[in-house]
DNA sequence: CTGAAAGCGCTAACAA
DNA sequence: TTGTTAGCGCTTTCAG
């Protein structure tokens, strides 16, 4: 790789000259820019970031950091969001995943300072609280899905109340009375948010709490799809049974789906159905196709970028910008 | 951030000292060594990977860039196993994704080149063939899911035949003899690949091929799994219809289901059904469990790191080695 | 075993 | 409008 020495050689210039072309600066003739421009192109030169880095401090790059995000495929939409932001500012992502193992994370945020990133965006696969003192002081971070106990970290984290409430209302709308909820059993903000949303809506509604109609799938949490198929069909079998189904998420509703078909009704006609995440692969495929709430996850991998350059409100009211980001509603066949 | 002149000062040694610790050099008295790496700790300094980047030129850094691989679902592992492995050799990786736009892609190219990657993994969403050219000479390469056109870089895909033969034989060997193959219609090699396999294992149980058995889905390729229940519909109305099924990937293998049971029939008992690709989201939760062929996403991703260190075979008899990755079997319940 | 000094490729004062 | 020079933080001869 050519070197600006070697391009101000064959250009005949100095390498201060070679600098100032590269840096647009306004002080160089047009026949002596045009000339270096040209010896640039015709010896490929590209100036090193490094040797840039080492005397501007810029080095263009951000780190995201995942815990096991990448492991599951609602979030691909996340990185691209950060990434793509990312890329029109010309800035570089480092991601990496740890695995959620403390070690490893440690490893990894000094390796992104080695590499003098500008910020970390750190994002966690499930919403959650997470310890601020893993994080040094000195680097600017962004949390995305997760928020520091101490508040004192910038965050950006889905409003599960209102997508709770958005769902269910999206149900009652339609004149559904009897509305279920099939939650799973862990005391986190997703399924404690929606549950909250879900008791909002029925007040808004003037429709009374009946917590049969609730249910809640225990851990482990593997054979989610299967656990709210029993869990459904044990709900359609009610005297009383719900006309409409709120499931925690896409995959479960795949379970309810099962479950209405086995019990003979139909989609929507007989018993409606939402989600929430909008996983396109299940939620797009299904038949009928899954009316849903959408975890922003783009927008929220795009906010992450602006807040870390400084672009939005990482400050709010002179504390960290706690930011809650709007769960929409996704309308396809279900309901 | 500390400097190592800051700590050089500090020990009361010279700047080569702290550097002979930092690098693990032999030549440093014990009790000198330990007190640089105590002040080390208390400043907690980290060497500025730029500045030894400018001296060693190894900038510990890989490229990866993607087409369109991450807007969809079935890649993550390709990121994971390049990540990990990188992260096993203390690589850190830039993720970049082009969205398929030749001047993004040549602009992302330069910058990785900026940032002196060691070398670039390119892998495309689908296997297909690229042009050699759009990628610099001075670089080191890894093609994954693709390969050059004039197979000048070391490439790794995966046998599309092996496993088309797999899912087919896999059905045979369960007594089918009527088997049916849902493909896309593209002159790619996944679904030509596929096709072959099939072909060649109805040869090796000397069934003789009926090609109305095949059914070919046409582009667009949206609404996937609803044009394959049409499809798989109209094969299970036939006078003698196939009583096993193979459906080019995952998401067909969705609509497949839904047209099985349309049909009052019950899988695997009497419709067998295999699918490709093995996206865990679906194949796992669906009921049954889908039997299918996995894409062994995360051993590409893993070799092609491996190769691009040179460790593996980015060579082979003296040519760029073009790896062909076996996609194994992955039973659950359809079959 | 340790230190002085050169230099990686670039940018930025300062001079010319 | 251009060139000279110092120096970013580190590694590396080469002496001591």
């Amino acid at each position: 790789m050519a070197t600006i020495k070697e391009v101000a050689q064959r250009a005949g210039v100095s390498i201060r000259t070679v600098s100032r072309v590269l840096n647009d600066n306004p002080y160089v003739a047009d026949a002596t820019r045009e000339c270096v421009l040209r010896v640039i192109q015709e010896l490929d030169f590209r100036p090193s970031a490094a040797a840039r880095y080492m005397r501007t401090g810029q080095s263009q790059l951000i780190g995201f950091l995942t815990d096991e995000l990448a492991q599951n495929a609602f979030s691909y939409d996340l990185i691209i969001g950060a990434q793509q932001t990312a890329w029109e500012r010309q800035k570089l992502l480092f991601l990496l995943n740890t695995g959620n193992d403390p070690h490893v994370e440690r490893r990894a945020i000094n390796m992104m300072r080695d590499h003098q990133v500008e910020g970390i965006i750190y994002a966690t696969m499930y919403h959650r609280e997470i310890i601020r003192s893993q994080f040094p002081e000195d680097i600017p971070v962004v949390l995305v899905n997760c928020f520091a106990d101490d508040r004192s970290l910038p965050s950006i984290v889905p409003d599960e109340i209102g997508g709770g409430r958005l769902a269910t209302e999206t149900l009652l709308n339609q004149g559904h009375r009897r509305v279920g909820f099939v939650n799973v059993a862990a005391q986190e903000p997703a399924p404690l948010g929606r549950m909250a949303g879900y008791r909002q809506a029925l007040a808004n509604y003037g429709i009374p709490f009946d917590a049969a109609l609730v249910r809640f799938i225990e851990e482990p949490f593997e054979g989610l799809a299967t656990s709210t198929y029993d869990c459904v069909l044990s709900l359609l079998e009610m005297d009383d049974p719900p006309t409409a189904i709120f499931c925690f998420n896409d995959m479960m509703a795949l379970g309810a789906y099962d479950a209405v078909r086995k019990s003979n009704l139909r989609i929507p006609e007989d018993v409606a159905i939402i989600g929430y995440d909008n996983v396109e692969i299940l939620a797009a495929q299904i038949h009928p196709p899954l009316t849903t709430i959408e975890l922003p996850n783009f927008e929220m991998g795009r906010l992450a970028v602006r807040m870390l350059l400084g672009e939005a409100g990482s400050i709010q009211d002179g504390r960290p910008g706690q930011h809650m980001i709007e769960c929409p509603l996704i309308v396809r066949g279900s309901v």
